[in-house]
DNA sequence: CTGCTGGGGATTTTGG
DNA sequence: CCCAAAATCCCCAGCA
């Protein structure tokens, strides 16, 4: 899988990289973010940024769908460090995701040990490569480059932790469990939910999206790609209008209704309920 | 005041 | 064509 993926955006590097230049100021601005952690070492500041929509989009087509599972050779290409990296994490990612700690969802609530994983998940541009797989104790630190909301952190995780489990309220549903989750005959429309998982996965776009802590399924938009990431929603599904995140973000409140997604007090940051997780685990 | 976010009613699109 | 669900449009409010 890796080399895969390696390759396609190997094929890609050439061309694509004159967009480069279009897009990159975006990353600039997010750059300059991160600087007190040294970070982006890991990340494309400057080179090719990885949110070309199209090769995003070609990529998402060809490997479309299938989260890598667990298994992956391990070691990555060489060559790509930057996307090794990431590819690795993500890896991390599917990997505790798959069932090895279904049990969180019941006994999270005080467990201090959730932040754990999360801490390896952020896009912790963080200090080091090699240390993607330590435990950072800081988990909680929001990530340096959230723009000015930083000082808000820690403190408000506690509050939508241990929030009252919602599946139980709104088993209303018609469908109860079963439905969202699972594309019923394989024809129905790819969700939205689904795509924003689905771009949780891919490393290329975590300058767009990450998970804030994956273990309570929040995730967080960049304020400076999130439109990026809106229209590439918007071409998937095949708009004739461009998406905006303003019109997906509506989108996403409708699922605080239905209960596969929540807003989260933090700024562009939402929660996957946890049903909606582990459908989207199991797909 | 302005830009960014978030909220939600109204309307359109989509799938059965 | 009807219906329900999902998506989109559009306007407004709160906040830094």
């Amino acid at each position: 899988m890796n080399s895969i993926l390696a390759a396609h955006f190997r094929k890609h590097a050439y061309h694509k990289s004159l967009d480069c230049r279009s897009g990159s100021m975006a990353y600039v601005t997010e750059v300059r973010l991160n600087s007190d952690r040294g970070a982006w070492s890991c990340a494309p500041p400057s080179s090719c940024p990885d949110v070309d929509l199209d090769v995003i989009e070609e990529y998402l087509q060809e490997h479309s769908l299938e989260v890598p599972p667990a298994h992956v050779p391990s070691s990555p290409p060489t060559n790509m460090g930057q996307l090794a990296h990431s590819y690795q994490s993500t890896r991390i990612t599917v990997n505790s995701w798959s069932g090895q700690h279904p049990y969180r969802w019941h006994c999270g609530s005080h467990a201090p040990h959730e932040e754990y994983e999360d801490g390896a998940l952020r896009p912790e541009w963080s200090s080091q490569p090699d240390k993607q797989w330590n435990h950072v104790a800081y988990a909680y630190e929001k990530p340096a480059y959230t723009d000015s909301d930083s000082q808000s952190s820690s403190s408000q995780y506690q509050e939508y932790q241990d929030s009252p489990s919602p599946s139980s309220d709104r088993g209303d549903r018609k469908d109860g469990d079963s439905t969202p989750l699972v594309p019923l005959s394989g024809k129905r429309k790819e969700r939205l939910f689904q795509f924003l998982f689905e771009m949780l996965q891919t490393p290329s776009m975590r300058s767009c999206i990450w998970w804030v802590q994956s273990s309570a399924g929040t995730f967080q938009f960049s304020s400076q790609n999130k439109e990026q990431l809106a229209q590439l929603w918007g071409r998937r599904k095949g708009n004739r209008k461009t998406m905006t995140y303003q019109k997906m973000a509506r989108a996403l409140r409708n699922y605080s209704r239905t209960g596969e997604i929540q807003k989260v007090k933090r700024k562009l940051t939402y929660r996957f309920d946890e049903k909606t997780l582990r459908g989207l685990q199991g797909l």
